[in-house]
DNA sequence: TAGATTGTTAATCGATTAACAATC
DNA sequence: TAGATTGTTAATCGATTAACAATC
C-alpha cells in the first residue's frame, strides 16, 4: 500500500540524514554497486536499519522485501525528492578568500549546482574574474535577479552587510539562503536559511577534545 | 549546594550549544552589556530559556537566583569549561582554495587558536606564504609534530589522502581534527573529530527549500 | 521584605530503536 | 517454497519543556 501524498512536517534531523544518505548512495553508484540492504548501508554510515528505513518511511516506500533497494533507484528517487533533478543556480556574494573557496568549488557543477553571479561591494575586486566568473558590483545584485531566476544565494560577506544582502534575495525571488556570515538572517516565511558557523564549529571540537581529555566532565566551581 | 565533580556524559548538542553560548556572550560583554538573565539571552538566541538553564546545570551552576547572569563570569567559567583560557595551536594540512580562506582567517587570532603550520603535497604551493606563513612540504608533517605540541589538525586536503593525514596527525599527539574532506575518518579513541560536510549542508539547504514551497511532502511514488 | 530569576526536579514530548508481519 | 529484508507499528529512550522551591 504505497504512502499517500501528505504534508506532515519532517523533523530537520531526517532532512539532514537524506542529504548524507545521498552522497553515500552517489558514492556506490559511482563505484558500481547496483544493490545495498539497509543494515549494509546504516552500518557504512554509523547509524541503525532502523533509522534509515524510518527516514525513508517519511516518504513512501523505495525498497523490495527480501532484497533491500536497487542503488540507481534509490540514487534517483532521492534526488528528486529534493529537488536535484532540476539544476540549482546560485549567486554568491562576498568574494573574500572564503567565498573565493567557494565559488571555485568545481565538483558543484557534478551535483547539479550552477554559480551564475558573483558579487562583492569592494572595487579592488569588482571586475576581477574567480574561476571564470567576473565578480559585479553588489549594487548589481537587484537587477541581476529581475532578470536571472536564481534559486540560492550564498552570503559569504561580513556580518553587518549581511541582513541587507538577505533582504534583497529574498526581494529578488531567492528563498534558498546559504549563510556563512555569523549574523542570525531575518526573513520571509517562505525563505529557508542554513547558517554555517564555523567557529562554532572549532570551538565545539575543542569543548569534545578536552571533556574526552578530562574523562568526563570535572566541574571546578 | 554546588554540583560535585561527575563525569556523566554530556549529549554533544550540549556542547554544540554551550560553544553557541559562548559567542553570544563575547558578543555581549564585547557590547558593555555585563548582566543577562537566561530568559533574555535565549530568547536572543532561539530557544527557550529551560533548555539554557538546563544545559549550564550539566557543568555547575552560573548565576545569582532573582539576578541572573553576570555575562563577564558567565563567559569566563564558560571559556575554561571549553578549554579556551589555554590558546589552541593548529596545523593544516591542504592548502588549496579552502584552506588558504581558513589559514587567512584573521579573527582566529582573537578567538584563542594559532595556526602554526601549513602543510601541501603539491611541489608549486610548497614554499608558497599564505598569511605570512611558509606552506611546508606534508612529508615534514610527522616531524613538525614531534618538535611542536599541536592541539588541533585541519585536514582541507581531497578525500584521497585525508585517513593518512588523520593518521600522521593521531600518531603526533594531535588529539582535535576539524576535517572538511569528504570522508569518515577512522581515528584512536582518544582523537575527535568535527567533520564539515558543506555540500550535504547546501543539499539539505535545498531539500528543506523544496519541502517548503511543496507545503509539505508531496510523495509521486 | 517583596520580586525576580535561578537551580533542579517532574512531566511531556519527540526521536530512536526494537520487533515483527507483510511480501518479494 | 524458504530465506531475507522491507515497511510499519509498538516500545523505549532521551531530550525538551514546564513547574516550582530555593534564594539572591
Amino acid at each position: 500500500m504505497p504512502k499517500q501524498p501528505s504534508s506532515e512536517l519532517i523533523p530537520k534531523r531526517v532532512v539532514d540524514r537524506i542529504a548524507v544518505y545521498y552522497r553515500y548512495l552517489q558514492n556506490m553508484v559511482d563505484q558500481g554497486i547496483d544493490r545495498i540492504s539497509s543494515k549494509e548501508l546504516s552500518n557504512m554510515i554509523g547509524i541503525t536499519a532502523s533509522q534509515l528505513r524510518q527516514d525513508l518511511h517519511f516518504f513512501g516506500s523505495f525498497g523490495q522485501q527480501g532484497f533491500g533497494y536497487r542503488t540507481e533507484e534509490l540514487l534517483y528517487r532521492i534526488k528528486k525528492l529534493i529537488g536535484l533533478d532540476l539544476r540549482q543556480s546560485m549567486v554568491l556574494i562576498g568574494a573574500g578568500n572564503l567565498g573565493s573557496a567557494i565559488a571555485s568549488y568545481e565538483s558543484f557543477v557534478n551535483k547539479g549546482f550552477d554559480l551564475i553571479g558573483i558579487f562583492d561591494s569592494n572595487p579592488e575586486v569588482i571586475g576581477t574574474a574567480i574561476n571564470g566568473l567576473l565578480v559585479q558590483d553588489v549594487r548589481e545584485l537587484e537587477s541581476f535577479l529581475q532578470r536571472n531566476t536564481v534559486n540560492i544565494g550564498i552570503i559569504t560577506a561580513p556580518a553587518s552587510p549581511a541582513q541587507g544582502i538577505a533582504d534583497i534575495l529574498s526581494a529578488g525571488g531567492v528563498n534558498a539562503i546559504w549563510n556563512y556570515a555569523p549574523v542570525k538572517l531575518i526573513v520571509p516565511k517562505h525563505v529557508t536559511v542554513e547558517h554555517i558557523h564555523l567557529t562554532d564549529s572549532l570551538v565545539s571540537l575543542v569543548f569534545q577534545a578536552n571533556i574526552k581529555k578530562r574523562g568526563g566532565i570535572s566541574e571546578n566551581s
